[in-house]
RNA sequence: GGAGAGGUGGCUGAGCGGUCGAAAGCGGCGGUCUUGAAAACCGUUGAACUGAAAGGUUCCCAGGGUUCGAAUCCCUGCCUCUCCGCCA
């Protein structure tokens, strides 16, 4: 959420910043509804200084033995108007609320300027995609033949965009999440966390996937209970409504986490294959801190989820998203694409964002200067990594032209100490 | 799922329907004292909105209701605790 301060006072800044990522908001409605609010609001208040003001006199004229049945009386009058305004207030008032809960966060200026996708701009390449001497094969052809990943079981159990991970496949998964995890959490640099995947509808408006994206989110219908797209909902909620110490900060998370997505919109997109599923595993990363230092964290962040696909010895490269693809709620985003050889293309592994202080605005989640000034703190994040994409990445960069996978040496401690998967 | 108890400030914990944003204690902060610290004593100590300020309004889990007036009474929901049942 955008503070109310800076639609009213700086309105053409906030019309700049969102005409980059292409969007033209008419604010005139929201204007004149505003000015109606503050109106009411205050004379609302007057009255309830009247009502607050006769509250006091009443048990004193009584004391005196005074008549009090014209108070009385009056003030029957003064709270049916009072009712009444507040009954306008609140309707109004959800309604600016609505408004401003679905303007999304302004692009950082060092955000590339850009209309889609084409015009992100890449950052840097880490690694060399690898020379096959045979045609690589995409990972859904590897792990069928293999047998570590079944497709058509998934499929059978719960429906399309569902796998089945067998033996290994499995196995490779579990070490992945292990791996990541481990290595996050060394020295505590971030702290481990394991967080309920099913949440309500006040996590999900204080990350910003309420209002606006309810159809991309599973609903748990009967106590209207949500599940997670992502481990960010549960582990920036976790301070929702809470005055941190600056002394703190910066506090940073790290859990490993199931995540579900509808994938509402993206029909004929990534149909066969891991790198499209409604329920994959996901290691999470996230930091609030003090606004001075969200941009330096966000690179530290960035570096993080960089170091495992480096450990991992896979390919990639990082790109900083335009304005005109910047996610709802991001100021800045960086993505990490990782190789993918059967595409001859870069994917997204990763996404690291700062929201400066729009999620914090919406959850609540402020902090006590040192100075004992109270503020809103900065949100960041960035899967650290998507764990699905991350087995797409591996079976496809370390396929061998008899069909095997080599396991990367980092992962095959997880791995009961095996160096390579190949069919029996 | 059945029966009961309860949700008050950072914490513990008072609070008759009417000067209650709320006693008291603890903790925190500032000061006196001290070479320093502890102890003791004194003072101070929630948040949001609004206003240049003085001030005003709101918040005692949430939402409704009763009343001139609600932390206090009523209803609903949520959460916590105890007992029973079931259960990984």
């Amino acid at each position: 959420m955008l503070s109310i301060k800076k639609l009213r006072d700086d309105l053409d800044n906030v019309k700049k910043g969102l005409a980059l990522r292409n969007l033209d908001l008419s604010f005139e409605p929201w204007i004149e509804a505003d000015l109606r609010q503050r109106e009411i609001k205050q004379e609302v208040e007057t009255l309830k200084h009247r009502r607050n003001q006769a509250s006091q006199e009443i048990p004193q004229l009584k004391k005196a033995k005074k008549p009090v049945e014209t108070l009385i009386n009056e003030m029957k009058t003064v709270s049916k108007k009072i009712s009444e305004y507040e009954h306008t207030l609140k309707k109004i008032e959800s309604e600016n609320e609505d408004f401003l809960l679905r303007i999304p966060n302004l692009p950082h200026a060092s955000v590339p300027v850009g209309k889609s996708e084409a015009d992100n701009q890449e950052i840097r390449q880490w690694g060399k995609p690898p020379a096959f001497s045979f045609e690589p094969k995409s990972h859904w052809d590897i792990g069928e033949a293999l047998g570590i990943l079944d497709f058509e079981r998934g499929a059978k159990i719960a429906g399309a965009r569902f796998v089945l991970y067998r033996g290994l496949g499995a196995r490779l998964e579990r070490a992945l999440i292990n791996y990541m995890l481990d290595v996050h959490t060394a020295s505590g640099r971030y702290q481990e966390m394991l967080p309920p995947v099913i949440v309500n509808r006040d996590s999900m408006t204080g990350t910003g996937q309420l209002p606006k994206f309810e159809e991309d989110l599973f609903h748990l219908k009967d106590n209207d209970y949500l599940l997670i797209p992502t481990g960010e909902v549960p582990l920036t909620n976790i301070h929702a409504d809470e005055i941190l110490a600056e002394s703190d900060l910066p506090l940073s998370y790290a859990a490993h986490t199931l995540c579900f997505r509808r994938e509402a919109g993206s029909y004929g997109q990534d149909t066969r294959g891991l790198i499209r599923q409604h329920q994959f595993n996901k290691v999470e990363l996230v930091k609030f801190c003090p606004p001075a230092q969200s941009y330096a964290l966000l690179e530290t962040l960035l570096g993080d989820a960089e170091l495992i696909l480096q450990k991992l010895g896979l390919p990639y490269r990082v790109v900083s998203l335009c304005t005109g693809d910047l996610g709802f709620t991001a100021a800045k985003t960086y993505d990490i694409e990782v190789w993918v050889p059967s595409q001859a293309k870069y994917r997204e592994i990763s996404s690291c964002s700062n929201f400066e202080d729009f999620q914090a605005r919406r959850a609540k989640i402020r902090y006590r200067t040192e100075a004992g000034k109270i503020q809103h703190v900065h949100t960041i994040n960035g899967s650290g990594l998507a764990v699905g994409r991350t087995v797409v990445a591996i079976l496809e960069n370390m396929q061998q032209a008899d069909g095997s996978i080599l396991i990367p040496e980092v992962l095959q401690p997880y791995m009961g100490g095996l160096e390579k998967i190949a069919s029996i």
